[in-house]
DNA sequence: TGTACATCAGTGAACGCGCGTTCACTGATGTAC
DNA sequence: TGTACATCAGTGAACGCGCGTTCACTGATGTAC
């Protein structure tokens, strides 16, 4: 792993680091495969041998990162699940790992939940829209949500969250401290699940709306193509 | 208004529609000012009698989009105001108005609910903002949201709206036909505000958010710059 | 242990491209008298 | 009603730029014998 060698080691790593980097400093597109090379101090065309595209690179920069964001979301849960007599507590975390991510890093959020940025076949594990999936089944299971109401909840809590992180990330809406984004973090949270808590009647048979990435999942299974 | 002179009459809003349709037709970001340009048929440094630079054009459609929305909201709101035995429906149809409007248009949305689109002294109005804060203001009033919950409730709902909408349009999520999109925007709507009425205490003395919007009002009012 | 050789992962020059913006200009418009 | 002239809103050529991607190449690595 010495410098100055003519083979890098981890391109592929460094030239995704690079454009992380990039990101960051000027934006979620506002930078070229170019200057990510040039990072690495590697020429551009090296980057081919590991990206098919510019696209391919920003594609699997968004895969890696919503796998990251997937594996902390369950860490905020567990956390916090020692002092749980509450059983919403856990998916406070989740949603406050979540708001405080797009913030503290807004132009990754951007590029990442501004979504097709995964390609058919990704493996992104443990997805985020699965982890909220996992714990809203606790917290039915637990009895904290009527069973008639969890079909689809995850869409209910999902939007409630995802629409308060973009809204701070994108700047619509300025929240100064950190102390007061937990708070509305858990208003909205709290809102929510109480809201579906209270729901008096089934919202259809069938679940009407699904997730790109569950989606995936089931044409993997059933091995259809795309 | 005939064709072929050499003065256009009204280029501003000529370019500001070719850049619409531009958006449509190829996404937020993937068209230039030279084609909404060539599209109208003018060079493309007469656009520069009209906007400072690309970027005020994009402003400027930001703006213009942002202002009919709205309005479009403020009248789907009144078309409901007759049946209205439920305090809630005016607020499940502005929901419905932001959601389908995302949904039918996804490009514009991505383009405007992005963001840092609009400058500092730009007089959006009606802004959905504020058409939002409105209505449930008069919810409140109508002894359908109790009072001590009604400061900040806007970004409650705002966010659960906003979400499913950008969850929408970004292909997170996908909801097939036009019936269970407003079914399960009426479900997002209602689990807001029933947990937003079931809040037992206040969520603080001041609110912690604030609308980029509602900033700008506030700073052209006392003055300050910038 | 040494050598031949396939494979891998780089280089660097070149491609064609369209972009945003500036500049000196000119044709059209409208107002003053 | 006619003319002078300032202003407005266009033209078209040119600028410098950096981009994504391809291509023939070559240096380094590792495996077989």
């Amino acid at each position: 792993m010495a410098k100055g060698r003519y083979h890098h080691g981890d391109l592929r790593s460094a030239l995704l680091d690079a454009a992380e980097t990039l990101v960051r400093e000027r934006g979620a597109d506002d930078w070229s495969l170019r200057e990510a090379s040039a990072r690495v101090g590697v020429s551009p065309s090296a980057a081919y041998h590991h990206f098919a595209s510019r696209d391919a690179l920003v594609r699997a920069l968004s895969e890696r990162t919503l796998a990251w964001l997937g594996k902390r979301l369950g860490q905020e849960c567990e956390r916090v699940a020692g002092q749980a007599d509450d059983p919403q507590r856990r998916l406070i975390a989740l949603g406050r790992g979540y708001v405080t991510w797009a913030l503290d890093d807004p132009a990754m959020a951007r590029l990442v939940l501004r979504g097709g940025a995964t390609g058919p076949d990704s493996a992104i594990s443990p997805h985020p829209h699965d982890v909220l999936s996992a714990e809203l089944d606790r917290l039915a299971e637990a009895g904290g949500l009527p069973a008639f109401t969890r079909p689809g909840a995850e869409f209910v809590l999902w939007a409630a969250i995802h629409g308060l992180a973009v809204l701070l990330a994108d700047g619509l809406v300025r929240i100064d401290d950190a102390a007061a984004v937990d708070a509305q973090t858990e208003r909205v949270v709290r809102a929510a699940l109480n809201g579906l808590a209270r729901e008096t009647s089934p919202a259809a048979d069938r679940p009407a709306a699904r997730s790109a990435h569950t989606e995936r999942l089931a044409r993997r299974a059933t091995g259809e193509p795309h």
